[in-house]
DNA sequence: CAGACCATGTAAAACGTTACATGATTCG
DNA sequence: CGAATCATGTAACGTTTTACATGGTCTG
């Protein structure tokens, strides 16, 4: 039930309609917590109801009608509780890791193309996220704990990275164990 | 929709009853896809329907009967072609994230304990992934694939532990800005 | 002028968690 | 003798994803 949390937590940063949270998760709140706009929509309706975010439409010419909401007091307050109640675990859903473990039947060819994308992708995210980080330099109150979670997001997606390249690098030795290793596979996942 | 190939993946290491699997699971699999026992026991039962698994029945005296499974060829097929198939990118869910992104609101004493708390379960599970990756040593083949995996556990837990050192340790320091800072406070998210 | 962006919503389907139910054996 | 382990199952409930629906403006 941390959705709920996520969203309340995002608003910190400010007010926002749906769609502008929405885009805030993607680029600040998605390495540790993903959602669709359409939870966040639906979330936002329940939030209110319990006056936990308040909401005031705002006309718009040209553009579909908005609805801004902030964040109340009641939902500061429900973020403090939620913050200091005993957290769950994290879990973590990785379909291309159940294919690596998968590969004694998988089509290595085929894995080693799709690795090599993921490092490609994780490897951008990482350098989105290192710009991010540099505009906020040396961080304060309000801006700490965004930068600490981005700290976790760019530590993620290196590692990410690299554990990509290092493990295409495997199993392409498997393949052709007469080669000498290349430069990728002697990286050793340290 | 791949809890049913991680099932069948894990089936790949030799057949087992829906209770092993569920302990393979948090052993060797819940790095990257974790799932409860119910899961693991109903999505068994579908899986048989669609015949990509075989069970058969074991009488036991003094314990509850029970049900081996063994994976068909067919769901060796239905494997290479998930893997084959291009998948989607890793979800990741951590509440204890979203509290540190919500740092302002929180109460920091209860934040740096439950992190520092959390360190120390990542330490835990990397020395166990640490341990495990020794036992394989020299992967070949049907171990290939497991042992990758394995690897980004021992990675993800060893970042996850230092960056929740690291973050205790920033989040003190605000508090406690005439301190002169410590030995993890300093340690650098590189 | 096609495609992306703004802006929100309903509803169904799929997936995941929690509660409840049972019962003998082995370990400390 | 209490707790953990073995072994599976049904049912209710909560969360997430997908499909469908709408329509003007701005960008290349």
């Amino acid at each position: 039930m941390a959705l709920r949390h996520a969203v309340l937590a995002t608003l910190l940063d400010g007010e926002a309609t749906g769609y502008e949270l929405a885009k805030r998760f993607d680029t600040s709140v998605a390495n540790f917590w993903h959602a669709l706009p359409q939870q966040i929509y639906t979330e936002l309706r329940g939030l209110e109801e319990q006056r936990l975010v308040r909401g005031r439409a705002v006309r718009q010419r040209g553009r579909p009608d908005k609805r801004v909401f902030t964040i109340t007091e009641t939902g500061r307050a429900a973020l403090r509780e939620f913050a200091a109640a005993p957290s769950k675990p994290g879990a973590l859903k990785e379909d291309l890791a159940v294919k690596v473990y998968a590969a004694a039947v998988a089509d290595p060819e085929a894995l080693i193309a799709e690795l090599h994308a993921r490092a490609t992708q994780a490897t951008a995210k990482l350098e989105r996220y290192q710009r991010q980080a540099e505009a906020l330099a040396e961080p304060d109150g309000a801006d700490l704990g965004p930068s600490l979670t981005l700290a976790r997001g760019i530590a993620y997606e290196r590692e990410n990275a690299n554990w990509c390249n290092w493990a295409a690098g495997r199993l392409r030795a498997v393949r052709h164990p007469a080669a000498r290793p290349s430069a990728t596979d002697k990286a050793r996942q340290p």
